[in-house]
DNA sequence: CTGTTAGCGCCTTCAG
DNA sequence: CTGAAGGCGCTAACAG
């Protein structure tokens, strides 16, 4: 073997002339080293270019610096925003995400889950409340510290860290409503699938009926949100013949789309059509006319709960942990 | 220990009455076993649900299937969809990446790619060809495969999936000058950090030379690219007196925020200010006109790094596969 | 077709 | 302050 590439402690060891695990006390910082040896065994590890290797380190251990990450979607920039927070929190700790991307889907999130869990994770992100009953009795016998992202609408399994979905369709209604709006559209994607938009929209029409008033009409795509899916199904709503005052999307994608629609058809927004997204996307507020949106902290909740998860063991009775959201006025309802 | 709850293969074989290894054998489809042991050790499986031990496993067989892949940014949807287009590829052959963000720091990307390697990954995915020397050297030592992703403009590691980025500069004044545009701005964004909008840059620069021209006019902006950066930079740009007849902006992000910047002040683009960016997001299709752009497969390019480089053992000399990119004509430019 | 033996590379525990 | 022994959970290699 090439003296310039030790593959194991055991090389390292014997260039120093020293034992294996005083490289490894060494290397970890642990245990008391004198400064003699640990500079020889630092020399040594210089010079061979030692990487050690994790794999055997966790499993002696018994506890990886892995932490597993199920998203639903890396389509719509508020999933990666989420994970640059979780990136955020366990790049702090010395932690590393594996990823897994379930499209929405309950039962590839059950695969997904059994897979990283395979990997013996120091804890174990979730999108999400709703889960396969399978996925949920993974997550509870495994024995890590579990942490439910984004919505808090639910009782979760350890930590929930979101905001109340059903609460921010209420505010919407509510804040429109003192604006003087009284005909409400929806426009939405995915039905089925996105859980937290349709508890939104649950929000809505709860509030709504209890103002007094409901929906006169409603569009939506089936496939995922996007400005191209809002801006059409703008159109078909208002093709319809419901005239509705303001029109409610299920997100800032779809609600810019709605906005495009506007400006390409001379439809003055606000004044003849209110628009109203969720999300507070970056591209919102760049708009001609800020959009009017509910800001969710999607970066705050991804390290929010990444650090919590790793800093505390896990309590006897779940948590949810509130994050809010915010109106924001914008200029287009 | 609960028997509904196997930690180890060795729990699982001996409510099977059969030795580990079958177990083992039978969890992998590995070697030939007999139906009915198979259906023994199956239901001892079940009824313990017992999950694998993927850390042990990878210490015992010298291969995991971890996949490290090193990312600049999570804040801009080019990255997440490329990461989408490697997750695609990986899931397919039972691979999961463990993700790291560099935030466009290259001392940032040795840390993480070190730390990648700790894992023993079957390969490992970085993006673009500009790394510190010892980046390198780790990867080279490594003996694992390397994909570089996005670009192909220099010498690669081992395998680079992606496109000439100067080519597209280039191809950017091509398409403007048959278009009769002659005095070219543009609008950039991270100076220095960013090294394939610099080389998009330089190649539009050498293009603008050779046909006997050059910027008249240029701004940029400290932070990443977005909407609102390119909005606030091509009002500087307009402001500075020069009269540009068309902008070409750093990508697309800066460029929607351009288009903006003109609904909001009545500019009509391509008649008055062609406008003109660079990946085609989906957003810009979806503006009232849509951006006038070059497609770049972001994607593809994740999908097939990640396919290749599982698939092939590390051929003798590197390989740069070139997957283009394509002029989309749009109605800003 | 199934089992035995011997590690993978590191860290915990206990001695010195 | 340093080291020796043993084992983490699994699988390769070789028997039978």
């Amino acid at each position: 073997m090439d003296k310039r590439t030790a593959q194991t402690l055991a090389d390292v060891a014997r260039l120093a002339e020293v034992s294996e695990i005083t490289v490894s006390r060494v290397l970890r910082n642990k245990g008391p080293i004198s400064e003699r040896t640990r500079e020889r065994v630092m020399r040594a590890v210089r010079q061979t270019g030692y990487l050690p290797n994790r794999i055997a380190g966790t499993l002696a251990s018994a506890g990886s610096s892995l932490v597993g990450v199920v998203l639903p979607s890396l389509s719509n920039i508020v999933f990666p925003e989420v994970l640059r927070g979780i990136h955020a929190a366990l790049s702090a700790s010395g932690h590393q995400p594996v990823v897994g991307v379930s499209d929405y889907d309950e039962a590839a999130e059950e695969r997904l889950v059994a897979g990283l869990l395979a990997w013996q994770p120091a804890a174990m992100i979730v999108t999400g409340l709703d889960h396969t009953a399978a996925t949920r009795t993974l997550l509870r016998r495994s024995g890590v510290r579990v942490a439910e992202l984004m919505d808090i609408d639910a009782p979760p399994i350890d930590l929930a860290v979101g905001l109340s979905h059903r609460a921010a369709g209420r505010a919407s209604v509510r804040h429109l409503w003192a604006r003087g709006y009284r005909r409400f559209g929806y426009v939405g994607h995915d039905r089925g699938r996105d859980r937290r938009a349709g508890r939104r929209y649950e929000g809505l029409r709860q509030a709504l009926a209890e103002a007094g008033g409901g929906l006169v009409g409603e569009a939506s795509v089936d496939g995922p949100s996007s400005a191209a899916a809002g801006r059409k199904a703008l159109a078909d709503l208002l093709a319809g013949g419901s005239r509705p005052d303001v029109v409610v999307f299920s997100n800032d994608d779809m609600a810019v789309g709605g906005v495009f629609h506007c400006l390409a058809n001379g439809i003055a927004p606000k004044r003849e059509l209110g628009l109203f997204g969720f999300n507070g996307l970056e591209i919102g507020e760049a708009l001609p006319l800020p959009l009017s949106t509910i800001l969710s902290p999607r970066f705050s909740i991804g390290e929010i709960a990444a650090r919590r998860i790793l800093a505390e063991p896990r309590p006897a009775v779940p948590e949810s942990v509130d994050t809010g959201f915010e109106i924001v006025a914008g200029a287009t309802a």
